[in-house]
RNA sequence: GGAAAGCUGGUAGAGCGGUUGAAUACACCAGUCUUGAAAACUGGCAGCCCUUCGCGGGGCUCGAGGGUUCGAAUCCCUCGCUUUCCGCCA
């Protein structure tokens, strides 16, 4: 969420952080109305608030001269027929102020963050800058198969039967690919927790719509999400969904940050939106396990933390000896609430392409503002929001494609790599 | 699923429908004292919002949302959560 009050701040030096957002919301290729009409609102919201406040403490000091009077044993009925009238159009003015209110709230929900200043203007994903490139893509003496090849010939994967089961977007792991897949959750929870300092964690894979809030899907990206019928409750899309709602409306010590977390989750998405986008193999499911990683820190940090926690993300591939590269989103692509983004895609042989398998990104205090999460300055000072940030480390099903495509042989086997090997009981490959 | 009890500030824990945003204790911060620390003493210590250049003034918040009342932490309703008991279950 953005700050109401950074928005009507008046222009210093010739420039507002009115004026800074409008142009990051440009630069998102986002349209400037709502913002518009926050700022129509925001006005009407502080003229009607103060008109009913002003009311409200009159009505205050009547009552209270009325409970004076009663104490003393005085009559009270002329102040009493006053004040009387005087509560109807309190409820009036407050009930008026209350909707403007809400509506500016509301509004302020559906509005995205502003990208941060070191993030690259584009229109199109294709404005992504490349930042690096790590490991060379292997080169086969045959044609590279797709995963889902791989896989159903080696009779490790079953889409078919999923779909009886459950529908598209659905799939079976089974002997090695299963047993690659919980190695991989290991071996990620273990080099997070125990390298890089993260708690390990295991949210509920279920929240309710308030935690859905606080992270931005809700109330604007509602669709992408799962709910189960009948209930407030929603199959978590991400574990960072729990897991940055872990601290909600909470204040915590400046000296408890930074806090990070590994989690491993399945995650739930309907894929909304997506029609005939990887509609084969396990790139796009509707279910898939991902270990998250996720950091509260304080503001000052939040660059430098960045850096870190995709460099922990990064650690996972190169173990993995998978090729991939670094790339930082342009304004165009970055998702709602992040102000930076950095992706890491993997390289897939069987796609000939660099595919999404870590999205790490810095969302400043916009999440912790919408779920109310801040810290107590060690000096003294006021409570302030946190920043919160977040990354896969990673997309686990992806990672599954991967080595599948990476390790690829003519014969059909796959090789595993060494760091997962003892993961996999010392096997070598799978066959 | 059924029954009962409870939900108050960082924590513990008071709180007759009328100066109670809230006693008290602990924790915490600052100061005095001390070579230093502890102890003791003194003072401070909720957040959000509106208003003001500032001092300040005002509104809201005692799980959440409604209601009764001139006035609600206190009464009523709905919901959520916690604890205990019963049932069921991994």
């Amino acid at each position: 969420m953005i700050d109401l009050k950074l928005l009507e701040k008046k222009p210093e030096n010739g420039t507002s952080y009115y004026d800074e957002y409008k142009q990051g919301l440009l630069n998102r290729g986002a349209s400037l109305e709502t913002l518009e009409k926050i700022m129509t609102l925001a006005t009407r919201r502080r003229e009607t608030m103060s008109q009913a406040e002003a009311e409200k403490a009159r009505q205050n000091k009547l009552s209270a001269e009325v409970g004076q009077l009663k104490r003393e044993g005085k009559d009270a009925s002329s102040v009493l027929t006053h004040v009387e009238q005087l509560k109807h159009q309190v409820k009036e003015l407050e009930a008026i102020a209350a909707d403007v209110d809400n509506e500016v709230q509301s509004l302020l929900l559906v509005i995205p963050n502003k990208p941060h200043a070191s993030v690259p203007v584009g229109s199109s994903e294709k404005e992504n800058k490349v930042v690096s490139a790590v490991g060379e893509p292997p080169k086969f003496s045959f044609k590279a198969k797709e995963h889902f090849d791989i896989g159903e010939k080696l009779g490790i994967v079953d889409f078919d039967r999923a779909g009886k089961t459950t529908g598209a977007r659905f799939s079976f792991l089974k002997g090695a690919a299963a047993q690659m897949e919980r190695s991989l959750i290991q071996l990620m929870m273990d080099v997070h927790s125990r390298d890089h300092g993260y708690t390990e964690m295991i949210p509920p894979f279920i929240v309710n719509s308030k935690s859905l809030i606080g992270t931005g899907q809700f109330p604007k990206f509602k669709e992408d999400v799962f709910g189960l019928s009948g209930t407030d409750y929603y199959l978590i899309p991400t574990a960072e969904v729990p897991v940055t709602n872990y601290y909600y409306d909470e204040t915590l010590a400046e000296s408890d940050l930074p806090k990070s977390f590994c989690a491993y989750s399945p995650c739930f998405r309907s894929e909304a939106g997506s029609y005939g986008k990887d509609t084969k193999g396990l790139i796009r499911q509707h279910q898939f396990n991902k270990v998250e990683l996720m950091t509260f820190c304080h503001p000052t940090k939040s660059s430098e933390v960045h850096e870190q926690l995709t460099s922990h993300a990064e650690r996972i591939l190169t173990m993995l000896e998978l090729p991939y590269r670094k790339m930082l989103l342009c304004t165009a692509d970055m998702g709602f609430g992040a102000a930076k983004t950095y992706d890491l895609e993997v390289w897939l042989p069987g796609q000939n392409a660099y595919r999404e398998i870590s999205s790490c990104s810095n969302f400043e205090d916009f999440q912790a503002r919408r779920a109310n999460i801040r810290f107590k300055p060690a000096d003294g000072g006021k409570p302030q929001f946190v920043h919160t940030l977040n990354g896969s480390g990673l997309a686990v099903g992806r990672t599954l494609v991967a080595l599948l495509e990476n390790g690829q042989r003519e014969d059909g086997s796959v090789a595993i790599p060494k760091a997962l090997q003892s993961y996999m009981g010392g096997k070598t490959e799978i066959r």
